[in-house]
DNA sequence: TGTACATCAGTGAACGCGCGTTCACTGATGTAC
DNA sequence: TGTACATCAGTGAACGCGCGTTCACTGATGTAC
């Protein structure tokens, strides 16, 4: 039996103390900071993720993040790709069961905007956090998963004119479906927010097929 | 004459220290403040609007500022309140010669990107600082503004459904156009911005007229 | 099998910084008597 | 016409705060001999 078990190390100090971690064992730190920094977050917002405050959450000193990142702002780059990795998660499942393209692009539509408003303070961080331009990488990899969709439509003959920038203009109305609302007070965002989500999926994607190439 | 002209009171201060104001014109010194901080807030971004900063552009001790701002905030909220209104002015002399109201509805939203495109960080501070939520009567009456073309366009049948939701989708996509460029590095914008705020009005307008009223 | 040593996962206390805000004060200007 | 006084537009210095970051140190654990 583990020798740490037996004895009740734990003084009775007030924040939860945290058992060391085994020697090779030292990333499991790294993963809590990571899910504490990701909770105080969606309770508090970006200006709440301390140094201080993520180490308090976990249980552990303040300099003892330092030793998994470099600086806040890494911590924050981090979460963020996490939120990234979520996003695409949430857009692979939606077109699940349709063949048609446009129809998969409208409901992966609908899905980007309803993560956008189910998350608003990691997608505000994401997109309009001090680590936005860094995560650029991730973001474009979510950004070349809707542009697949875009591709197939164009290739269907539903769409015309270039994919990428196609794909830009319809991320963008998405966008600033959530950033809309996500930045106003609870109070005037729209009654119907699921109606609202897909109306813009319908304004993004039918406006999308009004554009001419140039 | 006046006796403060004959003499220079200025001592050799590094900074143009300006001459006190008259008696009655206490309120000289509240619009250069607020000046001050738009010109700040242009070259170095909202963090960059600090009391001190203000303070010492004008040539006036920091305390001076609060004479005129019970705080920062205030004085953010302030210079919120001219970008609102030059935006209001653009849009407004963006119609003009158009009497079709679906021309004149993409004209005006070609003028809302272009003008965020135009002054990304006051764009920035308006919709997404801290004084976003306090200014919501100002943007509102923006807000009237493009809605008052769109009851054009849903009277003239071009438009189908309740105003208010069309306003709100358009507004959202332009809102996104813009959002999406001013929070990229400037490398990832797209070679044709002027093509962008087209296609995105486009996009706004068309794709508004595909939404099914419910 | 025992033991000296390197390593690893942390800790406690402090540093310096820049911020928003406030306090008590000043000196020029107008005004009532 | 002179003068005491109220007012107005500021000033200088300091307050406290919370932050990110760093320093020197500790004590448990594994490992080579």
């Amino acid at each position: 039996m583990d020798p740490l078990d037996s004895k009740p190390s734990t003084p009775a100090a007030a924040a939860p103390r945290r058992r060391r971690a085994q020697r090779g064992d030292g990333a499991r730190l790294r993963n809590e900071l990571v899910e504490a920094a990701e909770q105080l977050l969606d309770k508090a917002g970006e200006d709440a993720v301390t140094v201080r405050a993520v180490a308090q959450a976990v249980g552990v000193s303040l300099p003892a993040v330092y030793l998994h990142f470099g600086s806040r702002l890494e911590l924050l780059h981090t979460v963020c790709l996490r939120v990234w990795g979520e996003l695409g998660e949430w857009m692979g499942d939606a077109d699940a069961g349709s063949h048609d393209p446009f129809d998969a692009l409208h409901q992966r539509s609908v899905a980007y905007v309803r993560f956008g408003l189910a998350h608003p303070v990691r997608y505000r961080l994401v997109m309009t956090g001090p680590a936005t331009a860094a995560s650029g990488e991730v973001a474009s990899a979510c950004f070349r998963f809707l542009r697949g969709t875009v591709q197939q439509c164009v290739e269907a003959g539903v769409l015309r004119g270039d994919a990428t920038a196609l794909t830009r203009a319809i991320a963008a109305a998405l966008h600033g479906a959530v950033t809309l609302l996500i930045f106003q007070p609870p109070e005037s965002w729209p009654e119907d927010v699921d109606g609202f989500a897909r109306d813009m999926a319908t304004l993004a994607t039918r406006g999308a097929a009004a554009i001419e190439p140039r």
